[in-house]
DNA sequence: ACGAGTCATGAGAACGATTCTCACCGTAGT
DNA sequence: ACTACGGTGAGAATCGTTCTCATGACTCGT
């Protein structure tokens, strides 16, 4: 019984948009997006929406360098990292056990405890290279 | 001849603050100390001079999870990550030539180019455990 | 040492992303 | 349908960071 999260027209738009890229985007991106679409949903509210997916582990999140925040719906709910696409957000999953292990073992070698590991790959796609 | 960049009183001070600490800080938190200190430095000198130092590759940089900006001084120049201490900022150097090769050949299977990666790994050290 | 031209500085305004406030609306359960 | 409570949106407020611009500090040629 933690927060109930009722199903309104905003959220399962915002969840929509969502689901119809495989790109990471930005609040704001989908913002626009579903305005342009007519769904208009407040910025506010998307905002809390991808926080909430966030939370519960239905959306990943991850930022650029210069420090937005991106959304995407994953495939695989299990822990995972990205290849993702500089200039137009695409992303592939990928997992690295070798990684995992390698992270995992370096932290506790340094007497270090509760590790986690930020790992993400950047690039640009071949469609992208090509323009 | 690039950009002349000027041995200023200001400049020097963020360089020594930044030597002075062996934790990843956040340019407000160099600005406090340093006003703390005695050597008062507009911030946005700071942020300048941080700026500076990270793009001639003379500091490290990366992100918290909110989004935060944090620099240090690192003992090499080469490239390397990190083991950072979520509440003190502590870090260790770290390198893993396995994991620098996986993240070149995983993004060039996928046909990305100019693959680049972020991997840094986040923990609590000793210190701020037993608190 | 003097002056001109240039780069640096700092206070505060401006920004962009994100969060908060609060009055009003919609959903879910009975 | 009725009610209780979460959800919503417009706009204000935050926060980190960058920009503006008038003033100050270097440097170099003379």
């Amino acid at each position: 019984m933690n927060t109930p999260l009722r199903m309104t027209k905003q959220r399962a738009a915002v969840a929509e948009a969502l689901d119809a890229s495989d790109e990471f985007r930005s609040a704001q991106q989908l913002h626009e997006l579903l305005r342009d679409r007519g769904d208009a949903v407040g910025l506010a509210t998307v905002y809390r929406t991808l926080q909430a997916l966030a939370d519960g582990g239905d959306v990943d999140v991850l930022r650029t360098d210069d420090g937005e925040a991106l959304y995407r719906r994953c495939a695989r709910t299990e822990h995972h990292h990205h290849l993702v696409c500089r200039s137009c957000g695409r992303a592939v999953e990928i997992d690295g056990p070798t990684v995992e292990a390698w992270a995992a073992e370096v932290g506790a070698s340094q007497g270090f405890s509760d590790i986690d590991h930020t790992i993400e790959l950047w690039g640009t796609c071949a469609d992208c290279r090509a323009l």
